[in-house]
DNA sequence: AAAAATTCCGTGTACGAACACGACATTTCA
DNA sequence: TGAAATGTCGTGTTCGTACACGGAATTTTT
């Protein structure tokens, strides 16, 4: 039998034994408050490293009054039940677990089709003094300008969703969106009975600003060319830039009736529900369809057999390590991982109801 | 921009001053300590429901001096990178997060394969006076003895793994096996080409004292029941009680040869890569086989492709939440979901490496 | 050399809850 | 009716850290 036991906690008043000096002296060493002769400095330094001291966060925050605060930028969700909840229930889900230690969050929304929106946000944010900030990068330029303002004023910040390489955020949560790409290729490869064409579409506009679609079709391709290097299935790449505008349906049948073998359809976002009626109105339920996300027009096609597969990123554990990982950082002064890449997860009928 | 903040707390200092009582008095309403006249007593409830007063756990654990003690129950690894060392770092992190709330953890295993050893290690943990226990009710009958002594003590458990209906458990935390099976049904009707025949193998003695096995086979007959009405699959299920002994692949072989048109087999536990050894050997790797649980030699033959998808349960997860939960339920005295299914997820060799 | 400014550091109180101690009131028993 | 037992409650200290205040020592200024 194993035991796992706490090992003794070393206090202030242990160090200032020690050192034979006062709390008051150690408490000034540790948040550089006031003023320390250097050689007591050094000395309890010294002692503190060896010691091997762990602030005790119950006691630490129960005295202390103040609080941390961070902005959250997320994109505004289109509606109740779209993607951009997800993330902003596991925000709350962390705020109510973090709340005891004193947190306060400070949501700022951008609309995902105007860039300037974005910017808005970005100022009203810099306004403010925050102690970190949780962001979605969603549209590159603007990102990066906000980056180097926080990097300026020393705000430390967490991406979400998509990355931005070689800037000294704290982390990035989200998925490698080029191994999610190849993940739904081989679910074509392996369900698909024989050499056919496959559509991967593109909902978006300005594809080029938004890198994990880019990528998700790159792992997607390049997929292919190594498993099928003699390209008996065809791929056949579709953008489409306004998917509420229905008329994209047209292009699509056209497509199709032109190639005559499309046997299955690839949706790099959220947005199969809306190839998913197509499908349905069409009477189309032989082709197989897979896409992203767990919103709910997704469950419902999932359910009804419409859409095959969902690939799906658990958004809500990503809000909720985004924070987490902040404050871990900001508070705790934690190392934190650089990169934390969530699961690729593959969500069928069979399994959506215990999806998490 | 939305604000999220906490709601300012009450303290046992406010609820004193409106009951016009003192600290001490409060304290002993909230703890059953002392006697209180059941009249202020009565007064001192009403009004602490009417602010809704939640305790500061921060102060509270900093002031008290008791430490939870919880006692685990789990199978014996049989090796270091086994399928139960995954709970058990589950398990270790979650004592790392509480561990400053002052939480001791007492380890226990049993043999999977003696159950006497089961006996013994629950007559210690009676023994002790434990706050809660998580536990593996592996064997049936076992854990209905130590689940009566529990409860007749009252001291709070909670299940991991496999469940037992109908006892005051606190929580169950893990798979829907029948759902699982159902889903490894689903990708072999997916990815198999035509109607063929499917292998079902159950590595484990006395099959019957493993309940989730069972419902996993159930789940995956019950599946094709539905979907090939018509039994155009054929499927055909072997019990291997020593799977150590390699003499089990005559029995395959002879199987496979008889049948002639057997495309899957399908691994109801971990042991799946003791079949892929066999396929692998005798070099049939057109065939599509499906397992359970991403253990080291299960990870090899995935990357290598021999195995085509694992069925996986996050145990690390489980582990975790176990702890969690039992945490929950002892110290803040919340009311937790008596039932826990974690995902059913689908790992293949393109979103291994994500897989947490 | 005295006054002023600066550097350095110890003490005390607060955070919110737990818990021990003992005061006072009430009841029980002889 | 008085002593003993019991019931009811308020006070004070503690947990480990944060932080304000002010005293003493040292340096700088005039």
């Amino acid at each position: 039998m194993k035991i796992i036991e706490p090992k003794k906690r070393i206090r202030i008043k242990d160090i200032a034994e020690r050192a034979n000096v006062s709390i008051g002296t150690i408490d000034r060493v540790l948040h550089n408050r006031g003023e320390v002769n250097a050689e007591t400095k050094e000395r309890v330094m010294k002692i503190l490293e060896e010691l091997d001291y762990q602030p005790n966060i119950l006691a630490s925050t129960l005295a202390s009054k103040k609080t941390v605060s961070f902005a959250i930028l997320f994109p505004e969700p289109q509606s109740d039940e779209s993607y951009w909840n997800k993330p902003m229930n596991g925000v709350k889900q962390a705020f109510n677990e973090l709340q005891t230690y004193g947190i306060k969050i400070s949501v700022f929304r951008f609309s995902q089709t105007d860039s300037r929106t974005f910017a808005e946000q970005s100022a009203k944010i810099l306004e403010e003094q925050f102690d970190g900030v949780v962001m979605a990068p969603f549209f590159s330029r603007e990102s990066c300008r906000l980056v180097t303002e926080l990097n300026a004023r020393n705000i430390p910040f967490v991406f979400i969703d998509s990355d931005i390489k070689d800037c000294e955020k704290i982390s990035y949560i989200g998925q490698n969106s080029y191994q999610s790409g190849a993940l739904s290729a081989k679910l074509f490869d392996y369900t698909l009975p024989g050499p056919a064409s496959i559509l991967i579409l593109h909902f978006a506009k300005e594809m080029d600003n938004h890198n994990h679609l880019v990528q998700r079709e790159k792992g997607f391709y390049e997929y292919f060319r190594q498993n099928d290097p003699k390209g008996e299935n065809k791929l056949i790449t579709l953008e489409i830039e306004n998917p509420s505008d229905k008329s994209f349906f047209g292009k699509v049948k056209q497509t199709m009736d032109q190639d005559g073998n499309v046997r299955g359809i690839f949706v790099t976002n959220s947005q199969v529900y809306r190839i998913a009626e197509f499908l349905e109105q069409q009477n189309l339920q032989h082709i197989r369809l897979i896409g992203h996300d767990l919103i709910r027009e997704n469950a419902a096609f999932l359910r009804s057999g419409v859409i095959d597969f969902l690939i799906c990123q658990r958004p809500e554990e990503q809000g909720y390590k985004a924070v987490t990982t902040l404050f871990e950082h900001v508070v705790m002064k934690k190392t934190v991982m650089n990169e934390n890449y969530t699961s690729i997860d593959i969500i069928t009928k069979e399994n959506i109801d215990y999806y998490k």
